[in-house]
DNA sequence: GTGCAATGCTACGGTACCGTAGCATTGTTT
DNA sequence: AAACAATGCTACGGTACCGTAGCATTGCAC
């Protein structure tokens, strides 16, 4: 059951970086976690290391896009989903320790560029529909409106790690709707 | 000579902080670097983690705010002058690494608040001065306009690590200041 | 120059991890 | 049941830290 061994490495894995983050990441730990021998893992996987980027790209996953009818309500049906997942604060530990990691660690940045670029798809989709609409600002560039959106509230939510109202939200999207259409 | 010692070892573990994030924030290195003995530096702090939220709190820093009576140039002031400071990149370690080690460390939040407080204190005194001459949207909440202004900054450049253009910094400028001015 | 406070040195015992070696066990295939 | 592959177990040697103890040294105060 060579299959079996592996998925259940890469799933505990994933476990414990969203539970520790990177800084608790480790092959000892996964051993304790799963049963399966440390010896056993390292005949799949060189390093530690290796690992962890594996354990990174199996992360990357495809988002639904809404479409409303309105860039505005695309948005808070996106984010609200979001906000309210429920392993939102161990992923918080586990994004900051990735970007940390990522910043001296070349393939783990790659991994991380992709995993980061995958999750905002559907906000770069949502902007393409107002676009195909006419609802956006002229000239705009798309990428520059996604971090629009994304920045305050990543930031305030994934980084600060302040609580979190509803009703702030919907104050962020206010503003940054109209700061991105017509 | 006690009061030299000890602002030594602050001054040390600042710099090591800065270059190598919390991650490798330790009393030995801090030795190695300063050649002040392991034990002396536990007669004064009882442990890392004290020396660690000692360090943090003796960031935190008075920044002037400019006023060149428009929002949009304030803010070209100010950021111009953050993105362009030569320690960016490693800030950016040092930082991504204390929001994660918070998580889980009230003291260590506590001081990490108070820092970026201090630090967004020159954008929430420009967004007053706007206020004031009328220029913001009506009933437009001053900390949520901070955190439409600083998140899609800090999260492309503090967080993603992503290259830095003039360019980029004016385009986001631009967007942000339409989004909270009338 | 004597005495005392500050600092330094060395050596611990403890913890947690890395990655490897050698051998034992299990379980499937045939 | 024999053979083989996958997995497990135990024990290493190595590294890097923590925090402490005991004693040696320095250097300023008087």
């Amino acid at each position: 059951m060579t299959r079996g061994t592996q998925q259940t490495v890469r799933d505990t894995a994933l476990e414990l970086l969203i539970a520790q983050g990177v800084a608790g990441f480790s092959i000892e730990e996964i051993h304790r976690r799963c049963g399966i021998a440390k010896t056993t893992i390292y005949r799949y996987w060189p390093s530690v290391h290796s690992l962890l980027i594996d354990t990174v790209d199996s992360q990357i996953q495809h988002l639904p896009t809404p479409d409303t009818g309105t860039l505005r309500y695309d948005l808070g049906a996106l984010f609200g989903q979001v906000m309210s997942m429920p392993e939102l604060a161990d992923k918080r530990r586990m994004m900051l320790g990735l970007f940390q990691a990522a910043t001296d660690d070349p393939p783990l940045r790659d991994a991380l560029s992709a995993l980061t670029r995958k999750r905002s798809e559907p906000v770069r989709n949502v902007l393409r529909q107002a676009r195909d609409r006419g609802d956006l600002r002229d000239q705009i560039d798309i990428d520059h409106a996604v971090n629009i959106i994304e920045g305050p509230i990543i930031y305030r939510y994934m980084v600060r790690g302040d609580t979190f109202h509803p009703h702030d939200l919907d104050a962020i999207l206010d503003l940054v709707t109209a700061a991105v259409t017509k």
